[in-house]
DNA sequence: TCGCTGTTGTGAACATCGTTTACTATGCTG
DNA sequence: CAGCATAGTAAACGATGTTCACAACAGCGA
């Protein structure tokens, strides 16, 4: 055993140490009192600190909300892929189903959390910077660390279900021009390794998932709905019936 | 002409005044900087108040937003009726189209209104005090003044197309007994005048709406489209093809 | 062991925020 | 004219993010 080889250095050890506390310290705040709590001078009081100390950690009040979120995405997918392999690899609509699930049960058992990170606008961490160049079409190995956002694992879904069982995808000459280029550049931006039709109904669906989540968590919809569940099933069940009729021809 | 009838008093239409202009300050503060801008201070401070002043007509900070909110959904309900009268009314599902797009070009040329009411959790706006107990099944007359929410002209739209071209709607037995025991609460709650499916079509229907508009308006979907415009309106067609299916048989 | 150096934390201060309190004008009403 | 409700102000309190000067402390080379 030689030692450890180059092992960070124990000053950055315990630095990353309490950088981490602070997180956690400011993540309990977060699910305790909501994002509003999420206040740097209650943040350090909370760990016998004063304020100006956390600028040795972070550069500012918003860089830490900032981490704080991107922990946050990062349990969001380890929460995404747990759901997603409940199901077998067979199974690839039951693993979307899964994963589903998953998502809307994490966000409403973590309302907080998810409000601070999807309901913001231009300052919330979108996905760019944590989608990957490109998606390995029929490994699903994807996780390795949490570097890469959730929306990959819904990506890879999608792959999986077409590979294992091609479903009937819009015939490319029926969308209109536009939406084809979109999605080309998205093509392109992914690695070229889907049909066009299949990326327009990952789309589709993320959006309709998003959406479904989103509006529950939010409480735009209890005007209708007490418990907003038994509808979630069935948008689920849509999607599943979309995706599951069989192709017939055209080409890619 | 025997004076005013019973016009307010002159006190209270100067008081009206004022209350006016400071919520028309505040959202000039809005649009130019953000929700975060909405400061009272700042607010007073526009129209050469002080502070405390405001404390005479809005309770606190958090009813002036309030008051912003309303005033802002009932532009955007409004601005939701003359899209859909764009179409006659011969043609409900390309009202129901109209009004989409009326919804989704507005929330992207009012990002910050749009945020400020739709990306709040539990004090934001939720529409059971805005809903009507009763919609009148044939008329669309609706509008009596913005004291209805926007909910409204969506829900009268299905109404409309549902009793122009019945469409092709989910057998009450093949619906989950959870979901029908939602949907009849939906139903006695808006007055019994529309089939289950018809109400589960809508509820469907919104979400999808507001899943693709909140998505696109957060920017929870840069990092795929560059511009969602041809996906929204593959979304509209989807939606439309579904609702023109028309019916056949099974009871209401 | 001594002394230097960089890191970590504190205290005080500044500007801003929401809110309350006491006080002063102003204008309507009897 | 007297009285009074209303609209507005100034000052103050506690809280926020942020900066700056300064003190304690650990680690490292001589």
């Amino acid at each position: 055993m030689p030692a450890q080889t180059t092992g960070p250095d124990r000053r950055t050890r315990t630095r990353d140490a309490t950088s981490a506390e602070i997180k956690a310290t400011a993540r309990a705040r977060l699910v305790a009192a909501g994002p509003a709590a999420l206040t740097l001078r209650a943040i350090a009081r909370d760990m016998g600190l004063t304020a100006p100390a956390l600028y040795r950690y972070f550069g500012s009040h918003e860089d830490l909300v900032g981490a704080v979120c991107a922990d946050v995405l990062e349990e969001l997918t380890a929460a995404l892929s747990t759901g997603r392999d409940t199901v077998p690899l067979g199974d690839p609509l039951g693993r979307l189903g899964a994963t589903c699930r998953a998502f809307r049960t994490w966000a409403l058992g973590h309302r907080e959390e998810f409000q601070l990170v999807f309901a913001s606008a231009g300052a919330g961490p979108t996905m760019p910077p944590t989608m990957p160049p490109t998606i390995s079409p029929g490994s699903v190995d994807g996780d390795r660390k949490g570097d890469l956002s959730f929306g990959v694992v819904f990506l890879g879904l999608f792959a999986e279900i077409w590979h294992q069982q091609p479903f009937a995808v819009r015939d490319i000459t029926d969308l209109p021009p536009d939406l084809v280029a979109q999605l080309q550049r998205f093509s392109a931006y992914v690695g070229d390794v889907l049909p066009l039709g299949v990326l327009a109904a990952f789309l589709s669906g993320w959006v309709r998932l998003y959406g479904a989540v989103t509006v529950e968590v939010f409480g735009h919809l209890g005007f209708a709905l007490g418990d907003p569940e038994p509808m979630f099933e069935l948008m689920l069940a849509d999607m599943a019936r979309e995706l599951s009729t069989p192709r017939i021809s055209s080409g890619t």
